[in-house]
This record gives C-alpha cells, sequence and structure tokens, in this order.
DNA sequence: ATGAGTGCAAAGGCTTTGCATTAGG
DNA sequence: CCTAATGCAAAGCCTTTGCACTCAT
C-alpha cells in the first residue's frame, strides 16, 4: 500500500505531475526536489535557501507553491517562524514528525501498519458522523529531542 | 484520566498556573481566558483581536505568550497566516482537530480512549529507541467540512 | 516568436520591541 | 512604593508582488 521511490522515480514523478499540472520540471525546481530528497526530512525554507545558494527568495517561494500546487511537495505546519516542506507522501511514504520544542529539529517516524490502520478506521468513523471528509491527517510528537533533553 | 473543568475551575486552574510562574492574573489574561472558554475551539489571534476590541495587539501577544509559559495556554500549529491557540490540555481535556482545508474551520474531535492509549504507546515506544521524550502528541485531521464539500 | 520562468527590489502583513505610563501586591 | 503590566508606535522578519529580462518550446 505504501512506498517510497528511489531519487530517479522521484524525478520522473515530480515531472509527471507538473507536466499534468501544465508547468515545466526546470533546474530550479528540480533543485528544490534534490534538496528535499537529500534532507530526507521536513526542510525549513530558510535552510532550503542556505543549501541552493544561488536561489533568489522570490523563484523559491513561487516554485514550492507551484509543487505543493501539483501535489509534488507538501507545506509542513510547525510553530517554526519559517515556512516548511516535505516531499509528498506518495514519493516519501506515510510518517508522521517529532518535533523538538526546543531546538526545532524534526525527524521522521512511523508507527506499526497495523495501528495506523485502526487509526484511521477511527477517524474515519468519527469523521463521518460530523459530516467530515478527510484528505489526510497530520500527527506530530512534541517535546525533547537527544540533545535538547 | 480525561476530564474538563468548568469556567470557574478554569479560572482558579490558571490563576494557580500563573501564581506557580510568578506572574499576575490580570484583566486582561482573564479575558483572553475568557475568550477561549467561550469559543471552545482553537482562535486565530486575528479572532480573538475581533472579540476583544479594546485590547492591543501588543497586549494580546505578549500575554499568550506568558500564558502559554505558564501552560494555560497552547499554540496550535496551523497553515494559516496568523497565529491559533487553545486552553490547555489539562484545561480542556485532550482531543484533536479535524480542519478544512478550504474554509479553515476546525471542530475538536475525540477518538476512543482505548485507541488513544495505544497509540500513545506505541509513540513512546517509537519516540524512546530515537532518544525522543514526548511531551504532547497533536493529531489533525485535515478535509472538507460539511459546508465546503 | 511567445508565454513561462527568473531575479531584483519594493511592498505587505503578522509579530516583536522600545519606552513612557498605569496598576497590582 | 516598586516592579510587573499595559498602550502606542515603530521596527523586524518572513512572504508576496510588480516588472523587466531570459529561456525553453
Amino acid at each position: 500500500m505504501m512506498s517510497s521511490l528511489n531519487n530517479t522515480e522521484i524525478h520522473t514523478a515530480v515531472h509527471d505531475l507538473l507536466h499534468n499540472a501544465g508547468q515545466r520540471y526546470t533546474d530550479k525546481r528540480r533543485a528544490i526536489i534534490d534538496i528535499l530528497i537529500q534532507a530526507g526530512k521536513p526542510m525549513l525554507i530558510a535552510d532550503m535557501l542556505g543549501k541552493a545558494k544561488k536561489m533568489p527568495q522570490s523563484t523559491l517561494y513561487r516554485n514550492l507553491l507551484v509543487l505543493e500546487e501539483a501535489s509534488a511537495v507538501v507545506r509542513v505546519v510547525t510553530n517554526s517562524e519559517s515556512g516548511c516542506y516535505e516531499l509528498a507522501e506518495h514519493l516519501m511514504g506515510h510518517h508522521h514528525h517529532m518535533v523538538c520544542s526546543k531546538c526545532g529539529a524534526v525527524r521522521d517516524v512511523v508507527v506499526p501498519e497495523g495501528l495506523e490502520h485502526e487509526l484511521e478506521k477511527a477517524l474515519e468513523k468519527v469523521a463521518r458522523s460530523e459530516g467530515f471528509s478527510i484528505d489526510r491527517h497530520q500527527l506530530d510528537l512534541i517535546g525533547r529531542c537527544k540533545k535538547c533533553k
């Protein structure tokens, strides 16, 4: 049901996603995807600007919106001062986040599939009774990482 | 394990929390807590400013930080443009959020206690193996509400 | 050629800060 | 009395927008 792709497959998938959205897979967009692949975790916009030193802010911001619209990346909600993005779930696999409330570090975490499935069933049931239709869920563990404990 | 308090009990509890933190329970802070009690759900800073018409922005922002520091309120992370706060869990009871990705409406939702407990156990186990200590978790269902479906 | 994508700089919007005034204990 | 809290305005910071230039098809 769930799988992550290798780097080449990811680029191909993103190319297709953009193409279907009537967008081009330009060098800058490829560079952004490469950064997210290499990081393997959610990246702050501030950090992405540090990694891609030649990329103007406006280009990064605009392309993140395009990539999000095409479902290649998702914006991760955090309490950080700057925006945070990662590859979409169908590229990364379903997972959750451990967020350090002190230093802001984010690590990916996977819960047992059985429990995940049970949780989804329960959430679906509650949501249906409220007339709410679920697109996805986001689970964050907030606490202290090894360094900040 | 799970309980919500009545309004008077909440004010008393907040008073004690602030007192323990060496802070005073002033009129403005009480007004903020009243707004959150009345709303019964997470409130955007923008909306709180609308409710408390006489409160300057700086007073609201500063007091939210004080109340958060004293564990009376928590900042809810959203993709909204402005900050979002609600009463802390020990005042509200543990719950999760259904967030409409179109209109931004937030509803509280409670999952069966058994499942919640099982989930916590599993999360604790994963976190421990990473040297991460969990303070709390946040689970959001993202989708469409009845109106926006 | 022709519209999408890019770069630079300026504008926008939410949040924080400085400082003088007021109030709670 | 004395420090914390408040109010107003200005400054900060992240993000968005305008416009001219460049690139890919």
